[in-house]
DNA sequence: CAGCATCCGTGGCGATACTG
DNA sequence: CAGTATCGCCACGGATGCTG
């Protein structure tokens, strides 16, 4: 229904054969520590080490790979000064953009709606629970 | 700088010392079959099966964990009628339809974008064997 | 049909050590 | 500082078999 049949491909996950493209692409940018580089990269440029800091609890292999993946794809852009000590600067491509702006609305959506999830959760498990101690009687 | 004080907490990762809540509601709705399950019922309601085999790829046990993690957050519907044979219906709460959009407005960019990406994987893998080539002479 | 339980392999990911 | 290289765990996720 609605106006979505080009989404058809995605959802088979296969292209005539071979592994859908996009679904990778889209599990790039919606991979666990891709969307939240992709959020810390739409404020401003950072420093390896800064973007470290800013993105809490990546290790520095996850941050490198990831990184990495986003550049080859095209979404980030990587600017190695040849200076001693190094220096390299991370930054957003247009494409980058385009991405971070749909992540950062999936996540400042996710933001504002946490606490209806968690009454949903609260619910869920009271639920469950007296559905347990009914049939254990 | 920017609008978006507010992703500061989903960034630090912590919230006073635990796991920040935001970053796990992310991250089932961004996970890896989250994501299709979430498409496809923003299309129609699914049964089980006709939604396994809606979503290409997904196994058995990952379709009911994912539906079992996103019914608990309150964004999908479980409606299972007392028939034999069994019959479950799955379909978005008005929370996953907000959260379906989202997923679908990146879905769509990502389609419509996926040739962009390999053009940009192309020049950066060609890039990074002539700088292969170039050390090894 | 719609699951649940179990086993089990792969690789995602963290920790550590080393380099330019 | 900004990585690369290596090791090792365990959790994600697939395959199989069983139940109501």
């Amino acid at each position: 229904m609605a106006v979505s049949e080009e989404l058809d491909s995605l959802l088979a996950g296969f292209d005539g054969g071979t592994m859908c493209p996009s679904r990778l692409v889209l599990e790039h940018v919606t991979s666990r520590w891709g969307v939240l580089i992709l959020i810390a990269l739409s404020e401003r440029s950072y420093r390896f080490s800064e973007l470290r800091r800013r993105v809490g609890g990546v290790s520095e292999k996850m941050l490198t790979q990831t990184l990495q993946t986003l550049e080859r794809d095209g979404f980030v852009h990587r600017d190695a000064k040849p200076v001693i000590p190094p220096r390299v600067d991370y930054s957003l491509t247009a494409l980058g953009e385009e991405a971070a702006g749909r992540v950062r609305e999936l996540a400042r959506w996710t933001d504002a709606r946490v606490a209806a999830v968690e009454e949903a959760r609260a619910r869920y498990d009271t639920a469950r629970r007296e559905a347990a101690t009914r049939s254990s009687q």
